[in-house]
DNA sequence: TACCAGTCGTTGGCGCGGCCAACACCCGTG
DNA sequence: CACGGGTGTTGGCCGCGCCAACGACTGGTA
């Protein structure tokens, strides 16, 4: 199963490669809790009906944005929530053009499910680590991801 | 630049986002690094040129198993190499079917260059980091790797 | 009022990394 | 000889992340 563990030395001791091995298995783990609980859904349906839940209904584009999911892909995962009745598409009154997408019962209640999951997820990815490790490598991330793009402090 | 940063509450602070982001993060700098330096290739070749450095002339399926690299895969980006002279195919004699794959001159001075590019990634991936920290940080992606897929013990 | 800039939803496409299936070919073994 | 198994190749699929372009629509400004 560990497909790519195998490496050249001077590839499989990098920063780079250890964190592109670590999203291989995170991601897997979570496409086979999906696969096993989730309908089929992927990551993208749980992300959206996420924003839903926490933002209240919203038009596809600002779902788009608050997600950071692409206009047209948010499109065709919303024609799949739809198609399972876990969102519902109605017209704007007063703009033409625009959605407003809202979550429906059928919808939150998957949003549990997949919240579920992904929390075990979670405990499953970190499991080899102490809760105080838990902690340190969260933080990594964390200062990784926030001062990775950091403004050249002129 | 940074698309996808946003997420739900619920979605942003989890451990899988977090390597997910990093991820993105770091795929883009190698991205960034190979297009500007690397001559458009990308991290298929990079791996296929170390594993011929560091193992020597090898047949098609030796690499695809060595990188982790799906032979077919392994096929369509040897083709590029060879279109470039960096990489050699010669047929094994005595194996009719097999080739025998060969790093050039040029290859390997290519193979520099990326190395090159990819120590720099590392360093401005981890430069949020003080050194003690990325010590941290790739002991515990290194343990979460190594007992992720531990066999259960019994 | 007429125009223009911008937004919105949608379609269609691309790239990368990772897979799988099928095929023709070749090998070693029985 | 027949067979199973490895080998290289072709072609296709998926998920995630993008981008371009279009018609429909809006708001603002001349």
């Amino acid at each position: 199963m560990p497909a790519s563990s195998r490496a050249p030395a001077r590839v499989k001791d990098r920063p780079t490669w250890l964190v592109s091995r670590l999203f291989a298995r995170s991601s897997g783990l979570l496409a086979d809790g999906f696969e096993a609980h989730g309908g089929g859904l992927r990551s993208y349906h749980y992300r959206l009906l996420a924003a839903l839940e926490e933002w209240g209904p919203a038009s596809q584009a600002d779902l788009g944005r608050a997600t950071g999911i692409d206009r047209s892909d948010v499109t065709a995962v919303l024609s799949e929530l739809e198609s399972r009745r876990l969102v519902g598409r109605s017209a704007d009154p007063g703009h033409g053009r625009r959605n407003i997408v809202t979550i429906t019962a059928a919808g939150a209640e998957q949003l549990r499910e997949l919240d579920a999951v992904v929390d075990g997820v979670q405990e499953r990815l970190l499991s080899p680590l102490t809760a105080a490790q838990r902690r340190q490598f969260v933080a990594l991330m964390s200062k990784l991801l926030a001062d990775g793009s950091a403004p050249p402090t002129g």
